[in-house]
DNA sequence: CGGAATGTTGATATGCCTCAACTAAAGTGG
DNA sequence: CCACTTTAGTTGAGGCATATCAACATTCCG
């Protein structure tokens, strides 16, 4: 019974049901673990990986590469989540994924994942709707991004990522570890980094949240999220939170 | 053979490798076709649909409604998509899809498509690869509206409509009709109608492209794709256009 | 302990939004 | 088919939000 297929069965249970039979295929994927250090890159924009990554500890980062160098982030990932399922079923990464602080990650062969798949289509629906999330959750960024204002968005961000963590058990009261830095935070919320941070200042002067040093605490949930437009049905977790 | 099918199965070429007892599947998929009045709602937020469209011709938006009666439009889908695929593993739509300009659709049931991914593993990779690069198009839409000049944003959108449509043969030499208004283009964009009009203006100036009354003509292809950073890797079609 | 990375603050510039008035096109009914 | 209404597109003026730049403070890390 390994730990780190318990992570991602975990993770596949808060949205799908599983039945035995899925869980032992799941159990059987031979994996390699990974650490990674902080800002390293898991896989880069052109890759073509052969297998896919279940983070298992810190935090993972999906982001473009412009051109002109320009980051963007798009979309982070925690505990139990698969930030390349995407290359399963297709040839060529068009984005990167590196570690936001140090994480560990365990790679599971594509071959087995979809030869599981072939066997038992529940287990791939099960990654598919895992997949369909991660939609979910570019399509508020879409919408984070470019209809909200400098709080609102930052405040989005902020319940989404504390959200996820909850229904993952990684929050600890009203705080959760997110080692992000401000250029980072710029470079997701598409904004400058002062902005970045008179925004903060801003947030923590209202008293409902606080975000410092890679620590967010979330002191007044129902004012963040209204001021926030936080909606948390676009997670589509099975069971809603408080 | 079932004109709509037919349609279907085509598009999943685009990017997919399908065998004869595939297409046998994907053939006898029982459906209804729909006319769709500009502006018509073909799903609401919140709905459960047990089916699922593919658009047989015009063009269909998804799109999110904010608490403050804002819409932000998320991605434009023409002759072949699936715009709700992504309803097929998720209980409540968190988008809605509207028509934009009049379309034909056609209504295939979950249960058939389920059925037919338990039979024909292959066919449900298919799909599964269409709803990846519906992904892949809301990431990219996150870095265009984040991370670009109002200019290299407006030109990657249609660099990106009219690749797709190209690759589905919906395009005329270098023109495609797109009737989306300068307010929708507001809405998807991310920007005022007046900075629409303006910049629709500097683009039209500069001889790369023009789009009036739903009319996009594209003169010089690489200039536009230049100054848009367009780069269709993230769409994942087979063969490369031009 | 020293250097690099990260965060903070203020001053300035400007891109884009807002508002408002107007024009053109499209759709509707007599 | 024309008059009328509605919707869509256009333009200019003005103000504000946010980027940019620069200097400085702090924290992190070897």
């Amino acid at each position: 019974m390994s730990k780190a297929l318990q992570i991602l069965i975990r993770k596949l249970r808060e949205h799908s049901r599983l039945t035995v039979e899925d869980l032992a295929i799941l159990n059987a994927f031979s994996h390699s673990v990974r650490e990674l250090r902080s800002n390293e890159d898991l896989i880069r924009q052109g890759d073509s990986p052969d297998v896919s990554a279940v983070v298992l500890s810190g935090m993972v980062a999906r982001y473009h590469l412009l051109p002109d160098g320009v980051r963007q982030y798009l979309s982070f990932h925690m505990a139990g989540d698969m930030p390349d399922a995407q290359a399963l079923f297709i040839e060529k990464m068009d984005h990167a994924v590196c570690a936001i602080g140090p994480a560990r990650i365990a790679s599971i062969p594509h071959k087995e994942l979809i030869a599981a798949f072939d066997r038992r289509p529940s287990v791939g629906f099960a990654i598919w709707r895992e997949t369909l999330i991660d939609a979910a959750i570019f399509r508020e960024a879409i919408t984070n991004n470019s209809a909200r204002t400098l709080p609102a968005r930052m405040g989005h961000l902020f319940c989404e990522l504390f959200y996820r963590a909850r229904a993952s058990g990684l929050t600890k009261g009203n705080t959760l570890t997110a080692p992000i830095s401000l250029v980072q935070l710029g470079e997701t919320l598409g904004m400058s980094i002062a902005s970045v941070n008179r925004t903060l200042q801003e947030l923590r002067a209202s008293r409902m949240m606080d975000f410092q040093r890679g620590l967010l605490q979330i002191s007044d949930w129902e004012g963040l999220a209204e001021l926030a437009q936080f909606n948390p049905g676009y997670l589509h977790l099975k069971k809603p939170l408080r």
